[in-house]
RNA sequence: CGGGGAGUGGCGCAGUCUGGUAGCGCGCCUGCUUUGGGAGCAGGAUGUCGCAGGUUCGAAUCCUGUCUCCCCGACCA
């Protein structure tokens, strides 16, 4: 009787039994974020935040590299600031949170209440985006040609009154970079919307080990008051399409709203162009839904707020002391040499309790390397190393690999490497698997049939329409409750006719369910 | 915001129909045993039953209101 055997998975709900659910526990299981009692809006924990940290941490780098500069605007912003922009307050009017009062007095049943002799005289908006508000600034800045090209960049929280919320998807309240770029010209304004969409790809990729499409949006899904909005796409491994990062040239609009103007070499006043780019906590729900499996999270090297965890199996007895010795030496090594640039994170984790419970923990928060150290590793110069993503083995064990310290502490770079690696090629071979070619209605419908259950994305030629033709599109797919995600940058030149009009086809488009 | 489901020790749940002052599993604490892989036994601690009113001699249970979460939809840079 040989009965393969049974792996006894860390987490209760498998990804292909319950998605949503095994998300949520996910989070939970690796404790990231927990509920706050706030409508839509969640306590970030200390591994989710440290996550956040690191994902700030490298953004900030390619920011400032960039030559954009850190300010920070405030949380309130005038509501006339804001009403300026026509397509822009249609667009975020319907989900805003407003302060209309600033004191507060005891109410007829024993609460408080807001003081009505303390109305302000202008409502503030919190924040949703900050276009007007560092508008209003560009515009006291910027004078002359010589100003240009004005780049700033703000880390800060934003709030939008969602009315279906999802942790790290989709709260009220979150945590993003938005930056605000003022130029001379459009093709300058251009050349930055789409090197911060570079950006944003590269970032994706390199750091969260996450495979993008980079590309523009259909006119139906720009930013309210955009000309142009650009984004990059990542595949969850249920197949959904998730936009993890948008980048918007805003042509003239915000200038004229604000008057950002400046003098230009013959001497005439002209509105400069503007962009605004934006990445956010959400990629962080990326991250799971790109590399999580059914023990848990599995983090990007890159990204790991600890790289290698140090396990010490303690027995509350004399040896310990000898163990924690050695362990404290290994933590030492390891914690000397660099990795993708900076010194490699690596946690002792001495606190009391049993090896193995604490070794669960770890694996469902992800940690790429978990070292478990025995008294007997320790006699013999050894070390037993478990890497997060090869976690079982054929028995249905975990995957422990024995190795004298020196090899392990001399190949713990490559390692790491070879984790980021793997995630990546992982996550993208299965994208690439779940994208189909398809050319036509009719194929694109069966295609996303209901019997499929991770459909994944079609990628079809259509004709560009816009105006009224674009908003038939947008309803036949609906019904079929897709999107359109974005139209490639770079890609072949293609020839055919479009799937829903017929017509010549003119570009390449990916058509998917999403977040 | 519409439809559905749910809130009871840290977690997962039973109890609610038929009101009588709260229970199970896991976890946690203590002790003993065990010890190279997600230990066993024994003992123990932890609950204003989401919140606020109401009905009642008595409310987790019935009534009203309200908050929060999950699923579907609408909506959504």
């Amino acid at each position: 009787m040989n009965q393969p055997a049974q792996i006894r998975h860390a987490l209760s709900t498998k990804r292909q039994d319950d998605f949503a659910q095994w998300y949520q526990e996910v989070i939970s299981e690796a404790e990231m974020a927990e509920e706050s009692g706030v409508r839509g809006c969640m306590v970030i924990k200390p591994w989710g935040y440290g996550i956040w940290e690191r994902i700030q941490r490298r953004m900030d780098d390619r920011i400032k590299a960039a030559g954009v500069q850190n300010c920070y605007f405030p949380l309130f912003i005038p509501l006339s600031y804001f009403a300026k922009e026509a397509d822009h307050v249609e667009g975020f009017a319907k989900e805003m949170a407003v302060v209309t009062h600033h004191r507060l007095i005891a109410g007829e049943n024993g609460g408080l209440v807001p003081d009505p002799t303390a109305k302000l005289e202008e409502p503030l908006i919190v924040r949703p985006t900050s276009e007007t508000v560092i508008g209003a600034a560009m515009a006291r800045w910027v004078q002359s040609w010589r100003d240009l090209p004005l780049m700033t960049n703000q880390w800060a929280n934003v709030v939008r009154w969602e009315m279906r919320t999802r942790m790290f998807l989709r709260t009220s309240e979150f945590l993003w970079q938005e930056g605000h770029t003022a130029h001379a010209d459009r093709d300058d304004a251009m050349e930055e919307t789409l090197r911060a969409l570079e950006m944003y790809r590269d970032f994706a990729e390199t750091e969260l080990a996450m495979p993008v499409v980079a590309g523009e949006k259909p006119e139906n899904e720009r930013f309210p008051g955009a000309v142009a909005t650009y984004s990059i796409e990542a595949m969850m491994q249920d197949g959904k399409a998730l936009q993890a990062g948008t980048s918007h040239y805003l042509g003239t609009g915000f200038a004229q709203a604000a008057g950002i103007q400046y003098q230009d070499k013959e001497g005439a006043q002209q509105y400069a162009h503007t962009t605004s780019w934006g990445t956010s906590t959400r990629m962080i729900g990326g991250l799971i839904m790109t590399h999580g499996d059914d023990d848990g999270l599995r983090v990007p090297p890159i990204v790991a707020p600890h790289q290698i965890v140090v396990l010490p199996m303690l027995r509350d007895n004399a040896e310990d002391e000898a163990l924690l010795a050695y362990c404290a030496e290994l933590t030492k090594s390891l914690t000397g040499l660099s990795a993708f640039g900076e010194p490699v994170r690596v946690l002792l984790d001495k606190r009391p309790g049993k090896a193995t419970q604490k070794r669960w923990a770890w694996v469902k928060k992800g940690v790429p390397l978990v070292l478990e150290i025995g008294g007997r590793d320790a006699a013999n110069g050894q070390v037993s190393v478990l890497r997060r993503d090869r976690l079982w083995n054929e028995a249905a064990k975990a995957n422990f690999q024995a190795l004298s310290k020196d090899e392990f502490v001399s190949r713990a770079v490559a390692d790491l490497e070879a984790v980021q690696t793997a995630l990546f090629a992982e996550a993208k071979d299965r994208r690439d698997a779940q994208i189909a070619q398809v050319d036509s209605f009719d194929a694109l419908a069966a295609f996303f049939s209901e019997d499929k259950r991770y459909p994944g994305w079609a990628e079809v030629v259509w004709s560009r329409p816009t105006g009224a033709e674009l908003e038939s599109v947008v309803q036949r797919l609906k019904a079929l409750k897709l999107t359109i995600r974005n139209t490639p940058l770079g890609g072949e030149p293609v020839s055919g006719v479009c799937v829903f009009t017929g017509a010549p086809a003119v570009e390449r488009i990916y058509v998917a369910r999403s977040y």
